[in-house]
DNA sequence: CTGAAAGCGCTTACAG
DNA sequence: CTGAAAGCGCTTACAG
């Protein structure tokens, strides 16, 4: 294969060269400061005329490099084959492109020790902000870098040690009404399924739970709290259904505090006999489509996806143009109670 | 909020002047061109030591700038919503990460419009290479970014006038083997569920279910053909599985083109009385985890998400760096017979 | 109304 | 063994 993958592309300075006139000029008419400048009408429109009969368009890395400043932001997300943070990724994508910015999109895979190469990484890219799902036990770097005042946004989940800027659902709020919701449709046995419990958001979460149940006069009883944290592995998962079967038969009812929970637990309330179309309620944080063809009467609170991707590019870009902004954005999420 | 984004990293040119030397000096030692360049080991231990203890890391715009490359790759994806697609990103993102590059990520919802505008963008934004999962109905432009021998890489899909490098799975291999395996379960009446029927991959996955079907002395016949092409509605679907059921009631075999239509038709038949989980036998390409549960025994060609984003950025690094590749790839499915 | 010049932070031929 | 100088392609204070 021949490189041809250099472009012809035409340059500030062939143009000031081919219209006679210097680069100075021709950046000023280009980047808009024509008028501001005084640059006759005359001009403005031969050099306009030009450059888009070239189709010229500024070498991004020269600007970015004079400007210190790139257009373009960093997003690292913990998984990308999860949908929840690629329907996250998406909406950073679009919002930062409507305002003219790119991103560099990464994946920490839930490493500590990734997620602090990839911020080195990208700050080395000179990208001009990090928008990051941090991992459970971010290492001292992190720390450093949020002291340093540097661009940051945590995105999903918020480390309330560390000082910066953050955008997350209402854990605690949205779980506190599913569990409401279950108790309403007459459950009294509720369990909790839940995963990485020492993450702050699965403890919101628990914190919403066992409110709801107090204040339900009913007991987060130990029996009911199923943490399937590690490998999320179905071994395990069917081993942790079999044990609740046995101290609570009469479970009826059941959170989880995660989508990806649903489905290999009902998996393995099927397998061991529960009766999964009975009379129990179901609710869970976060759905995905196919859980209403199995579970049709779950109660979701659908965590705010859009939202949180664009709000936290907002907030992002208020903070880079020294813009007021808030920096604990918490946004509720889509209740669908049954 | 302060303004401290900036960071107060340090250049070349303060090691350089911190250790009396030239900027050259310290730039050949940095990049690993010491012995080369005959520096001798003491100084080099020296700027060495400085470097690591300043944490300098060269500024890489400065750098690509001059080596006019980015370490950058450019990626279009249909749709970051669909798990397929991020699939193949994430595969994208940790291939390129190997490899020193970085992932420029947009979507173009499918958009050719948007496709066009994205890689004007990005090659202004001087990426090294793109990769696209091209729309159906590309504007010239792509054309002529092809002819013009840019760097480009098409994933997924491929269009067969565009002399261009891509990579691709069996489609119609694939296809093939899941007809034929219902054609062993004892099908004879095996409708297509299709959609956007104009699109290679679709067309390449038709004609494997044809031949399936002519080589057991089957007839593709019209009233088989279910193309729900458009916005994938559920009236639509609903509409055309009851004339479907109308028109065969005796089918007794499905094959899906996409794993975006097995749910909503599987909803469809249920909802039409159709025994779901009766004799009839099924068959999609690529499937997600839910299906199993919901169809256990149907037989799937999963499309080899990982393989295929790896590949594409292997061979776009390989045409960057000159070396010989493949323009033509196509990868086999992973094949789940039932 | 317009331009010459410096500078963003690197790399690398060229010269000693 | 090492350095002065030019250059990547822009932007913008400064000077007329």
């Amino acid at each position: 294969m021949v490189n041809a993958g250099k472009r012809s592309s035409i340059s500030l300075k062939s143009i000031a060269e081919s219209l006679g006139v210097s680069r100075t000029t021709v950046s000023w008419v280009l980047s808009g400061q024509g008028e501001e400048k005084s640059i006759s009408p005359a001009m403005q429109q031969k050099i306009k005329d030009f450059a888009s009969k070239h189709n010229y368009q500024p070498n991004f890395l020269a600007r970015s490099l004079n400007l210190r400043r790139t257009n373009t932001i960093g997003l690292i997300v913990s998984s990308l084959a999860d949908p929840f943070y690629s329907s996250i990724a998406k909406s950073v994508v679009t919002r930062a492109e409507e305002n003219g910015y790119s991103v560099m999109m990464t994946t920490s895979e839930s490493s500590s020790e990734r997620e602090v190469k990839l911020i080195e990484m990208l700050r080395h890219r000179q990208v001009d902000g990090i928008i990051l799902t941090p991992s459970q036990q971010p290492k001292d770097y992190l720390w450093q870098v949020v002291n340093e005042g540097y661009n940051l946004v945590m995105l999903d989940r918020n480390i309330p040690e560390l000082e910066t800027t953050y955008v997350v659902a209402d854990n605690k709020e949205s779980s506190y009404e599913l569990v409401g919701s279950l108790v309403r449709n007459g459950s009294r046995k509720i369990a909790i399924f839940t995963t990485a419990h020492d993450l702050g958001n699965m403890q919101f979460r628990y914190d919403g739970y066992r409110e709801a149940l107090e204040n339900a006069g009913l007991e987060a009883s130990p029996e009911l709290f199923c943490d399937v944290s590690g490998s999320i592995d179905k071994a395990d998962i069917v081993k942790r259904v079999d044990r609740l079967l046995k101290e609570v038969p009469d479970v009826d009812g059941f959170f989880f505090t995660t989508h990806v929970l649903v489905l290999p637990v009902y998996i393995a309330l099927k397998e061991k006999g529960y009766p999964t179309n009975g009379g129990a309620s179901w609710a869970c944080i976060h759905s995905q489509p196919e859980f209403s063809l199995l579970l049709p009467n779950m109660s979701v609170a659908q965590l705010p996806t859009e939202e949180l991707g664009a709000r936290s590019v907002d907030v992002l870009l208020k903070s880079l143009n020294h813009e007021e902004f808030d920096s604990r954005n918490v946004l509720g999420c889509d209740l669908r109670l049954h």
